[in-house]
DNA sequence: TTGTATGCGTTATCAT
DNA sequence: ATGATAACGCATACAA
C-alpha cells in the first residue's frame, strides 16, 4: 500500500502544474479542454481526493458545523439530528455531533474543544451555563445559532425555536374550554425560553378565563431526572388537585407518563393530559395523546440555512430569532369536565 | 475583532521560538521552567488555541471518527449514537455524523464525502450495497467497524454486534416452551447478519423442538418503510394464522405494533409477541412487550474502543468480531397457549 | 492559458 | 535547552 496521492501527484501524472489540477478541481479559472481531460483522467487514475485539512488550512474556513444537543435519548433531540443531518449534506456540509447531557461540565469540555476552530459554525441547546463560552466561541468568528431553547442573557445571539408562547396558550386554552379550572403545568427551567415562555403562555391562557396563576400548580423540572414524575406526585397529591395538566417540558414526559401509569391514574377519566412532544410511539400508548407536535424539520431547516448564511457572512449582523408555528393535535388524552368540579 | 493567534504569535508575545511553544502545548522535549511561565502566560493572555486543521496537515491523522448510521428516527440508532459520543469524548475523540436512511446512494455519497481524510476511522451500519466503496475506504487506511450489522461480503472486517443467532433461538424458544407452535418471524433483509442470523436461531430452535420451518412464516423485511406491517397482515390472513410472532427487525417493529393495534389484533390474547427492541417507550405500551433488550452501552464501548485501537494501529490486522450478549426480557405480550390449537 | 512561488499553522528534525 | 527551518497538501496571487 502506497501513500496516497497529493495534488503534485496529480500534476505530474497530467503533465501539468499543481494550479491547473487546482483550477479544473474547483473550477476557479480556465482551463485548456485538452489539459483538462488528462488532468481528470490522472484523477482517477491516482485516485485523488483533495485532503480536507490542507484545503481548510489554505482557505481558513471549516464547512463543519457543530451541533451540540442535550442528548439523543430523548426522541425529540434524536429526530432534530437526524434532520439537521439531512439539511446539512444537502448544502455540502459536515455535522460534528456532541452531546451535553444537560450537564453543564460536560457542555463547557464541548465548547472548549471547539475552540480549536475545527468548525466554521454551531447550533446547539445551551444548558445555561456556560455563557462566558458561548461568547468566546462568537468572539472567534464562529457563528453560533441556538435551536429549539435559548437563554435570557443570550438575547443578542441567533434562535429558532417554535412559537412556545402562543403554543402553550392553545394547550391552555384546550383544557379550559373543556371546563378544566385548575390545570398543572410541568415545565422546563425558567431561565430557559422554553420553560419561561411556555409558563407565560399557560399565564396567559388562564388571565383571558379571569383565573389567578396557582403556584402549586406551576413546576418547573430540569431536563435530566425525573422531577417532572414527583412534580405530578405532588400536584396530584394536593388537597385540591388540578383536572388536567400540560407536560410542557418534552423531557419529562416520558417519566411523567410512567409515574401516572404506575399510579394508576386514569387518563383521561381521573386526568386530562396535554403533552409537548410528537413522538411517533405517543402514538402506541393509550390513549393516544393530545400533543403539541414541534416541527422538527422546520427547526432543523431554518437552524442549518441560517448557520450556512452566517457562515458565508451572507447576513447583516443584526440576531436574528426565527420562531415556527407548532401544531395542536387532540387526541383522547383530554376530557371535559364540569367546571364546578374543579 | 482582530485575527485569532497563531502559535507565532504566542512565541513572539513570550519572546522565545515557536519550537518552544510547541514543547510546552505538547510536552514534547525539555524547556525551562521560567520560559514555560511566560508561554502559559502568553497563552492565556492570546487566548490562543491551536488549529485542529494544521495539526491534522502536518502529522496527517484526524481524531475525527465518521458515525455512519441508518437513521435517528430509530430510538435504537438515537441510543446508539448517544453512547459512541460519550465513549469517543472519553478519548477525546470527535464524532462526524451521517445518516443513510438506508438508501445505498445517499450512503455512497456519505462514503465518498469520507474518501478526503477527514476522518480517522470509521463506525457504521452498512446499507449492504456499496461494497467496494468501503473496501475503497479501508485500502486508503481507514480502519472500519460495523455495528449492530454487517454484511456477508464484509467477512473480513471488524464487526461488534449482539449475539444475533443465540437471541433470536432464545426468544423462539420462549414461544416454544409455553405451547406454541405456529411462530412467525418479520425479519431485516438475509443479506445482512441481523437478518440472516436470527432467522437462523429462530430455525435451530425450532429443530429443536422437531420442527420444520414454514416460509410463510418468515418474513424478512426491509429496515425501510413499512414491509413489516404488511407481512404482518399477510401471515394473520393464512389459514393457519401464527399464535406467536417474533419481530427481529427493529425498524419494523413500531409500524408492526401499529399495524397490529389498528386491526384491533388482542396481544397477547390473539397474538403473542416479541420485539427485538429496548425503547424506554415501549414500557408505556400496553401490555408491556416482551422482548430482547440489545445492550447499547456494550455495542458503543466496544465499537469505539475497537476503532481507536485501529486508529492507532495497536492491533494485529486479524478482524475482530466482538459479540455481546443480548437480554431477554419477559414482560406481558407473551402468554401459554395449547400446543394442539397451533 | 499556464507555471512558480508563497502562505496557511503546526510538528519535527537538527544544528547550536 | 533553544531556535531555525523544512515538511504537510492545497489554494492563489502573480509572473510568464
Amino acid at each position: 500500500m502506497k501513500k496516497a496521492a497529493t495534488i503534485r501527484d496529480v500534476a505530474a501524472q497530467a503533465g501539468v502544474s499543481v494550479s491547473v489540477v487546482s483550477r479544473v478541481l474547483n473550477d476557479t479559472g480556465p482551463v485548456a479542454p485538452a489539459k483538462r481531460a488528462q488532468v481528470l483522467e490522472a484523477i482517477e487514475a491516482l485516485n485523488y481526493r483533495p485532503r480536507r485539512a490542507a484545503q481548510q488550512l489554505s482557505h481558513g474556513q471549516s464547512d463543519t458545523i457543530g451541533l451540540l444537543l442535550a442528548d439523543l435519548t430523548n426522541p425529540f433531540f434524536a429526530r432534530l439530528a437526524d434532520r439537521v443531518v439531512a439539511e446539512a449534506r444537502s448544502r455540502e456540509l459536515q455535522i460534528l455531533l456532541m452531546t451535553t447531557q444537560e450537564d453543564p461540565h460536560l457542555e463547557a469540555q464541548a465548547l472548549e474543544t471547539l475552540l480549536d476552530r475545527s468548525v466554521g459554525g454551531m447550533i446547539g441547546t445551551p444548558t445555561g451555563h456556560n455563557i462566558e463560552r458561548w461568547e468566546k466561541l462568537a468572539s472567534l468568528d464562529i457563528p453560533v445559532v441556538f435551536v429549539d431553547r435559548s437563554i435570557s442573557q443570550f438575547q443578542h445571539m441567533d434562535v429558532v425555536s417554535i412559537e412556545n408562547i402562543e403554543s402553550a396558550a392553545t394547550a391552555t386554552r384546550h383544557l379550559l374550554a373543556r371546563g378544566h379550572r385548575r390545570i398543572g403545568i410541568i415545565s422546563g427551567p425558567l431561565d430557559t425560553t422554553t420553560g419561561l415562555d411556555r409558563v407565560r403562555g399557560y399565564e396567559q391562557a388562564l388571565q383571558e378565563y379571569g383565573l389567578a396563576r396557582d403556584d402549586r400548580l406551576v413546576c418547573p423540572a430540569p431536563f435530566r431526572g425525573d422531577r417532572g414524575a414527583t412534580a405530578m406526585a405532588q400536584m396530584l397529591s394536593l388537597a385540591d388537585p388540578p383536572t388536567g395538566v400540560i407536560v410542557a417540558n418534552t423531557a419529562q414526559v416520558r417519566v411523567t407518563l410512567r409515574m401516572l401509569s404506575q399510579a394508576r391514574v386514569s387518563i383521561p377519566d381521573d386526568l386530562s393530559v396535554v403533552v409537548f412532544d410528537d413522538n411517533p410511539w405517543t402514538e402506541l400508548i393509550q390513549p393516544p395523546l393530545t400533543a403539541v407536535r414541534q416541527p422538527i424539520d422546520m427547526l432543523a431547516l431554518h437552524s442549518v440555512e441560517l448557520i450556512h448564511a452566517r457562515m458565508r457572512q451572507k447576513l447583516p449582523p443584526t440576531p436574528r430569532h426565527v420562531r415556527v408555528a407548532a401544531e395542536f393535535e387532540e387526541r383522547a388524552s383530554t376530557s371535559r369536565v364540569d367546571p364546578d368540579d374543579g
